[in-house]
DNA sequence: CGAGCACTTGATCGCTTTCAATAGCTGTGG
DNA sequence: CCACAGCTATTGAAAGCGATCAAGTGCTCG
C-alpha cells in the first residue's frame, strides 16, 4: 500500500490528544515504552484506513482529523457506525482482522502502534488495559444511544440529533463563550450524514432545509451551521433540552 | 425495594456459565475473593431489575433467564438497546448511574457484586480487567451490528435478523444436530421484538405471518419457532448464507 | 467553457405506521 | 359451567413519511 508515512510529532508530552487517548494515564516511563513503538501515519481525504475483513497489524489514535466506521451490505446498502475524532482509538487488541471499513473523511493523521509489541504492553501495564476499557464503554454508550436515532427517531430529530453531536463535540474543543449558540462546520457529505442516520442524501438535504427555513439553524455556505438556540435544536431532536424556556 | 434474594449456587466451579462470564480466566485464588463479595439474585419475568438514572451499588452476570436494556423518550417511544442472556455483564465499573433501563423478560438469576469491592478487585485482578474489556469488545460489535439491522434493513429482514440472532444463540446451548435447520422459542412478546427492531407490533406480526406463508419458519403456537431451513432465513436476512446453495 | 461533483428541489410510489376491529387464551368469580 | 375482563396476537383499511426517480443549480478544476 502506498501510503504516506511521516514523523511529525515525536514528543508525546506536546501531544494534542495527550490526556484523552489510550495513553491518557501513562506515567513517563510508559510513555517512553510507548514512544519505541509508536510511527505516525498521514491519510488523504477520502482513503480508505482499513478495509473490512483485512489483517490489521497495527492499533492506534486518531491525532487530528475524522474517520468513520462503515458497515456494507452486498447490494451497496452502507450504514455508518462510528463516527472517529481526535483521541479516538481503532482497532482490537486480541483479534486479528478488522470489522469495518475505516475511511478518512478529511486528511487525518493517526499515531499507530504495531500490535504485538501493542498487546505485549498492554498486558503489563494497568494503566492502558484500564483506559482503554473506559473508552470502549463510551463507545458503547455512544453506539446504543445511536441505536435509539436509528431505531425510532423521525428523519428530522435524526438531523437535529447529528448537527448536536456534531456541535457539541466542536464546543468541547473551542473553550469560551458556548452558551446559546454553536457554529461548527460540517466533516461530513450528505451522503455520508445520510449513511450515518439511516437516510438517503435527498431526505438529508430536504430536512437540511427544512430545518433552515423554520430557523433552527443557519448555513453558510453547505457546509458551515450555526445554531442561535441550542436549547431549541435539542427540542428538535427529541432529546431534553434541560433548559424548558421553549415552548 | 421487595426483591427477593436467594442463595442459589454457591459453588462457582459448578455455575453454569464459570466459563464465559466475567470470572472465565480466574484461578481459583481469584474465585475464592470473588466468592466474597458475591450474592444471588432473582427477578420475575416482567420485573425492572434497574432503573435508568438510579444509582447502581452492583454489578453482575445474568445466570439463567433473558433481560433487555431498553431506553425511553419523554414521548413514550422505547428502543431495545441490548439483549441480555446468560454471562452477560450488567452494570458499569467505575460509574455511578446507570444509563438504561434493565428489564426482566423471562424469570431471571443474577450473580452479584457489590460495586466498590468489585472495583477494587479489577484493579487488582488483571484476569478480570482483561475478560471484561474482550466482553466489552464484543458487545461493542454486536450493537453495531444492531446499528445496520436498524438503518438498513427492511421490515422483513430485520424480523429475519432476529430470528438467526436468536436461533442462532440457542444453538451454541443446545449442541448437536445444528445442521440445516433450527428450533427453538422466543424469549420475547412481539412488542418487545418491536422495540428491538424499531418497528410496530403490527408490523412484526404482519411479517412473521408473511414468513410463515413463504415457509421460511413454522409456528407452533405464538412463540415457538421451526426454521426448515437456516440458510434460507440468512438470505432473507440479508447476510451472508456462507452456503450459497439457496437459490 | 465544459466536465464532474455535491447539493437542491419536485413528483410520485410504496412500505411502514396508524387506527380499528377481531380472535384466542387465561384466570376470576358468580 | 359459563360470562367476562385482560392480555397477546392477528388482520384490515387508510394515511403519511421517506424512498425513488428525475431534473436542475452552483461550484471547482482542467
Amino acid at each position: 500500500m502506498n501510503v504516506p508515512r511521516h514523523k511529525i510529532a515525536p514528543q508525546c508530552a506536546e501531544c494534542p490528544i495527550r490526556h484523552k487517548a489510550v495513553c491518557a494515564r501513562c506515567d513517563a516511563d510508559e510513555l517512553e515504552q510507548l514512544d519505541r513503538i509508536k510511527y505516525y501515519r498521514s491519510f488523504e481525504a477520502g482513503q480508505t484506513i482499513i478495509w473490512s475483513g483485512d489483517k490489521m497489524d497495527f492499533v492506534g489514535s486518531v491525532v487530528s482529523g475524522v474517520a468513520t466506521l462503515t458497515q456494507t451490505m452486498e447490494d451497496g446498502r452502507t450504514q455508518m457506525v462510528g463516527l472517529l475524532l481526535p483521541s479516538d482509538f481503532v482497532g482490537r487488541p486480541g483479534r486479528d482482522g478488522a470489522p469495518y471499513d475505516v475511511l478518512a473523511t478529511t486528511d487525518i493523521v493517526m499515531c499507530c502502534f504495531r500490535k504485538i509489541p501493542f498487546e505485549k504492553m498492554m498486558n503489563e501495564t494497568p494503566h492502558i488495559a484500564h483506559r482503554l476499557l473506559e473508552m470502549t464503554l463510551d463507545e458503547l454508550d455512544a453506539a446504543r444511544e445511536w441505536m435509539l436515532v436509528l431505531g425510532r427517531k423521525t428523519a428530522r430529530e435524526k438531523i437535529a440529533s447529528l448537527l448536536c453531536i456534531i456541535g457539541r463535540r466542536d464546543a468541547s474543543l473551542t473553550p469560551g463563550g458556548h452558551g446559546d449558540t454553536m457554529e461548527f462546520d460540517l466533516p461530513l457529505t450528505r451522503e455520508a450524514m445520510a449513511d450515518y442516520l439511516g437516510l438517503t442524501l435527498e431526505t438529508v438535504s430536504r430536512q437540511m432545509s427544512a430545518l433552515r427555513k423554520d430557523g433552527v439553524i443557519e448555513l453558510r455556505g453547505k457546509r458551515h451551521v450555526i445554531v442561535p438556540d441550542t436549547g431549541r435544536l435539542m427540542d428538535v431532536a427529541g432529546d431534553d433540552s434541560d433548559g424548558g424556556l421553549y415552548g
